[in-house]
DNA sequence: CCCATCTGTAACGATAATTGTTACTAATAC
DNA sequence: GTATTAGTAACAATTATCGTTACAGATGGG
């Protein structure tokens, strides 16, 4: 199963713009960054629209800003506007509920899987766009921050210089 | 993507054990709780016997049981037991090296990431199996365990009585 | 007013993981 | 020895994701 990135390139996106300020970015000036076809961001994008996080205008000249401050905008509202999917699943088939267990385990795993997205929640609503912004752009004279961790992988794919 | 559900079934099915107590059981007889194939269990008490929550036996009168006390299984064990998935995916294709953003951001979500699976892991390892078992089988006199909100979804599939 | 530009969105194919299933081997008890 | 059971490989069906093409609709500049 191709695992969800919908949050990590949500996530992409909104710190692009948090960069940019005022200026909006068309999608394919992010898909550039992202390096991946401007229909994906336009998707995203439109989630990240209904929910409110960034305005987007159509036409010549167009493009996506965010609709509030880096600093107001929360992992946690990303991670609701797309859906990232649960943390696990339940049965595909429901059990059998001629089981004493079977009969009620379903419903002892919906409540942790509640409690478990809880404890998801609380981690990203501590986190916002402007702190991630901040993470991959350490002030001179100081240390990286420790978030990044960056990776150097190439696949040999041409890229544009931004 | 049909989204995993060792875990939900790997819960399920060390729930059914701590209820057996000692006597082993069967895969076709788990299999019957959990409304699914014989393998498809087999192959998640695997991963349980390689990570050492249950002792499972070949042979004429075989089966699986517990490797330890119902009050000593937490959900992390199992959480990690069972390859259960990551909370979100990173990038499919690697961000462009070029912009200054795309070239960090894969370091910051991977802290993000790591963030948010500590967040999973402090909820789980509070729950123990000992703890599901109890909060499917309330007892008699008391509420109903928070827990257990059954739902009713029958799908009209033959279920033999356990 | 016209037209190039850009978003929004539908449609489709390729990919990949999960689940269910069959089939077989190896181990074990009676 | 023989029936029983776990372990495991192999394969099909299902399903979500991602990339891609195509096109309608909105918008601003000339």
């Amino acid at each position: 199963m191709p695992a969800n990135s919908r949050f990590a390139i949500a996530v992409h996106i909104l710190t692009l713009m948090a960069r940019a300020g005022d200026e909006p970015l068309k999608s394919d000036e992010v898909a550039c960054s992202v390096n991946t076809n401007p229909v994906v961001i336009r998707r995203i994008l439109c989630a990240l629209s209904k929910a409110g996080l960034v305005i987007s205008q159509t036409g010549a000249s167009g493009g996506s800003r965010l609709a509030l401050k880096p600093s107001r905008i929360t992992l946690l509202e990303v991670y609701r506007a797309v859906d990232a999917g649960d943390v696990f699943a339940l049965h595909p088939q429901p059990p059998n509920a001629k089981c004493p267990v079977g009969m009620n385990i379903e419903g002892a795993l919906d409540s942790i899987l509640h409690e478990v997205e809880q404890g998801v929640e609380r981690v990203l609503e501590k986190i916002t766009i402007e702190k991630v912004l901040k993470s991959i752009e350490p002030r001179r004279g100081r240390r990286a921050a420790p978030v990044a961790r960056a990776e150097n992988r190439s696949v040999g794919k041409k890229e544009r210089e931004l």
